[in-house]
DNA sequence: TATGAATGAGATTTCATTCAT
DNA sequence: AATGAATGAAATCTCATTCAT
């Protein structure tokens, strides 16, 4: 019995799903240089000549995991986008950050590399200049309505330690008091509450 | 007549430094799995070979860089660690530490991805461990001293606002307001003052 | 559809067995180390690459060679071991050694080069003594049935006479008199008949 | 004080015996392709550069080892046909060729895997042949004034032997009983005696 | 005479990619 | 859709040889 056209998407999503898993991972620990495509075929479970089946080049995985990457956490900052109270808004950023970091630190890890790696910027930069405006200005426009002076500047600030903690959080793990510190955040701008 | 044992020293250590500089720029941009042997070479302008006397292997160019840059920084803290009033050391630190950062943006870049790497966690685990280690107590004396209730959790935040805010200047550089940044946080600890 | 499981055994017993005969051949023309894997592809008609797909590592190969080797070695004992009449015995390992010597110098150059190098012989030091000390037990005990007082001794000059005649063999080949050899050896042993 | 002439040479002579000596011992066993000029330097306490100072290329070397060392194995021969009485000249080669084996062993195996190896033969074969010549012609007589009667096979057989034990030896070392051997040759021809 | 840094060719090994089935 | 053998280019590494001193 042949398959139905929407059982092969099907098929042919969650293959793709299992090699972008493992690639990240992969990518995550050993950098994208010193990811291998057997490797990659290996942790997959699947065949190396099934890889090129779903990506032209081995360029194109580091790609797609980008994009949705970046999905993701456009999906969660919408959500935020759409509250009226900046407080709650933060606050919100600051609770669904931390816990997407402690669920994902592989992908994050990940994502710090590839930011930092001048030959797959091309894939990634214009991706990442995008988001990173929005982000900056989404922050900017949050701090100004909550009442900071300088709120350009505590939109960087603010950023920075987001990136300062996770990858610290990255190395040390267990050992990084992660939770206090997002308490610590958590109330960091009660001060501006009347 | 050979040369004599100061001149093959000399030598040595200038083809040496020749080859840690190049590695440290290219390991940088590219990560150290994205560098090959050829490259360094061609950018320190000596032969493949000739690296091979120096090094056994190309993961010992990276071991080399990671003791000598932690070597550096241990110095810098040393002098730090010897001053009496806690609020001047804060201050030296925060000041040397940005402008090493700026001055040294492609070791750093390269100190974070080497870092964030299993496979080349084996080499640079220990080694960091140690460092950080030495540099946690040390912050936590120091906010203690000032006066800071909770100065576990204070040094974890002040080591990770720094990690964030360089790692942003990596990524952004001129675009990324490091200088409001330094001076926002020499601020910060004036408060404890008196 | 992708191949069988046996389509793909086939596949690569055929290529190794192209792998080792040609690297059984080079090596001992030219010894181990005087052979490089760019020669032995070339002898093979496959590429470099492909080898790797079978031995680790070139060392992996001789390794191989030699335990099939001796498999083949050992089993051509097993069936004189099954004889009832020593002489019977002996006079059919006089003539199946010199036969495969005959029909396989080349192997028996590379045996004794690798037997000598000390660098080899951490690989096959342990698959040699064992085979050695099998067969010399068993050349004890046939001259002891048949006789021969020091049969301890008689066993070690019968074992090194076999590899001096098939050294000479191997350097001198057509002019040595091999065949005539057999047949002194063949009669040696006559006198101890009733 | 400038050295005289005969100082120089002798000096230079020292040198080039370190550097065979050297050689000799790392030929024989990791073969001469598993050498390195920088092992034998090493091994001979000097410098690479000073090896091309008595030595044009490393084949020269290999070169120069065999040629001496049939000189060693001429003078030794040449004494022993002086003899007048067969028997006692008989004695005297297995005396002193076993003597020699056992002292020279590493040179004995370096022997036997050069006179196997086809990329070196073009130095060794004219040499060898020679040599091999020489000896077997000068057993052949031997035998038939001893009166054996198939001399020309016995003397092949004797050499083979002499081969046999000594290659066993070189593999065996302590464990094989070449003193036994020894024993047993120096009595096989006493019954050609009247 | 002696040193060892430096080279360049070539050795071993890895790996993205193709392809027959 | 799936497999893994096979390729070829490039990576890492070795080594005989040269050369400035």
């Amino acid at each position: 019995m042949p398959r139905t056209k929407e059982q092969f998407a099907e098929m042919r999503e969650k293959t793709k799903e299992l090699i972008t898993r493992a690639s990240m991972k992969l990518f995550a620990e050993n950098s994208y240089h010193g990811t291998s495509i057997t490797q990659i075929a290996k942790e997959a479970g699947i065949s190396k000549g099934l890889i090129y089946n779903y990506f032209d080049k081995k360029e194109e995985i580091v790609e797609v995991i980008i994009k949705e990457a970046f999905g993701e956490f456009e999906k969660m900052f919408a959500e935020q986008m759409k509250m009226e109270d900046p407080f709650e808004a933060l606050g919100l950023i600051i609770e669904s950050s931390f816990k997407m970091v402690k669920s994902q630190t592989e992908f994050y890890k990940l994502f710090i590399m590839i930011s930092l790696q001048k030959d797959l910027q091309e894939i990634t930069m214009r991706i990442m200049t995008d988001f990173y405006g929005n982000v900056y200005s989404y922050f900017e426009e949050l701090f100004k309505r909550i009442g900071v002076e300088n709120y350009v500047l505590e939109a960087r600030i603010f950023g920075a330690t987001f990136d300062g903690v996770f990858l610290n959080y990255s190395f040390f793990s267990q050992e990084f008091p992660i939770d206090d510190i997002k308490n610590y955040l958590l109330k960091k701008y009660d001060v501006y509450k009347k």
